[in-house]
DNA sequence: TACCGTTCGGTTGTACGCAACTGAACCGTG
DNA sequence: CACGGTTCAGTTGCGTACAACCGAACGGTA
């Protein structure tokens, strides 16, 4: 049980947050490395096998990065050969971001990485559908926060 | 409502925890930043002003961090004066981390940060509850998670 | 006591993540 | 058309994270 304390480590919601989602991070390590991947590299392979060609600005915002972490991501992504670059036609500020056959190729391995990682993970289905839940608020919420 | 895409992104509970653990994270920089901290930092002080002196080897069991993260983070904290280190007695490869007058001091500082992170966010104390209950199984299950 | 495997903190190298800034391209107005 | 503000991607600098490795210190055993 937590004690009196305000300050006490386990009584913080951020901690609980940081320390999760580094770990769970953690265990794509293994199941990502064959691919060549780290898990924010495939997160962008994830929006590019659904959406498809996205410009570096979609790209930050479904992501929730800026270019600062973006620009040198996608160059790494580009020297592996998952993804080329070409500015866009229509504004040539934009750069377009597509998957290279190689990329394409790679979203079938990618498939096994979920099922490999929960089962890694030992949680249930309902643990994980309830701790999603529990992260919907927090993601409004933030988009919503008083910056 | 999600698609019926398997790997599509918010499908992904690592993502929303990713997502939810970096802008929450956001929230503390302006809170945190007047103190002189990082999120991390903070922390480590937390985990100090909680349990007195700890060793890096205490510090990285409590928080889930190995010595090449805690080397150099213990190290900027010294340089604020913040903390003091000093090799074991009983022990001279162990390196003990300490408060100084001016890090135990911070704290009454610090114990407005909560407050004022969990108004910036707006979510309410039992959707907070609600968070932390459903983390505490994966925090459990990346322990004994196959390694 | 001399040796060997382990533990501990630290360093190096790579990859985020973000603030701050830069330069090119765009766009509205005069 | 000229020009001032905005948007976009990229760069720089700093602080994590983590794997891999290192040397010093420890501890049990021959």
């Amino acid at each position: 049980m937590p004690s009196e304390d305000p300050l006490a480590l386990d009584r913080q919601v951020c901690f609980a947050l940081a320390v999760a989602s580094r770990n769970v991070i953690g265990l794509y390590r293994p199941a990502l490395e064959p691919l060549g991947l780290t898990h924010p590299q495939y997160l962008v392979m994830l929006a590019l096998w659904q959406h498809g060609g996205l410009s570096v600005k979609e790209l930050g915002r479904l992501l929730q990065l800026d270019s600062g972490t973006l620009s040198p991501l996608v160059k790494r992504l580009t020297v592996s050969g998952l993804v080329t670059k070409e500015r866009s036609q229509d504004d040539e500020r934009s750069v377009v971001v597509s998957l290279s056959p190689a990329g394409r190729a790679l979203r079938q391995r990618a498939e096994a990485v979920p099922h490999e990682v929960v089962a890694r993970l030992g949680l249930s289905q309902d643990q994980l559908i309830t701790l999603h839940q529990a992260l919907v608020p927090v993601l409004r919420a933030v988009e919503h926060a008083t910056p």
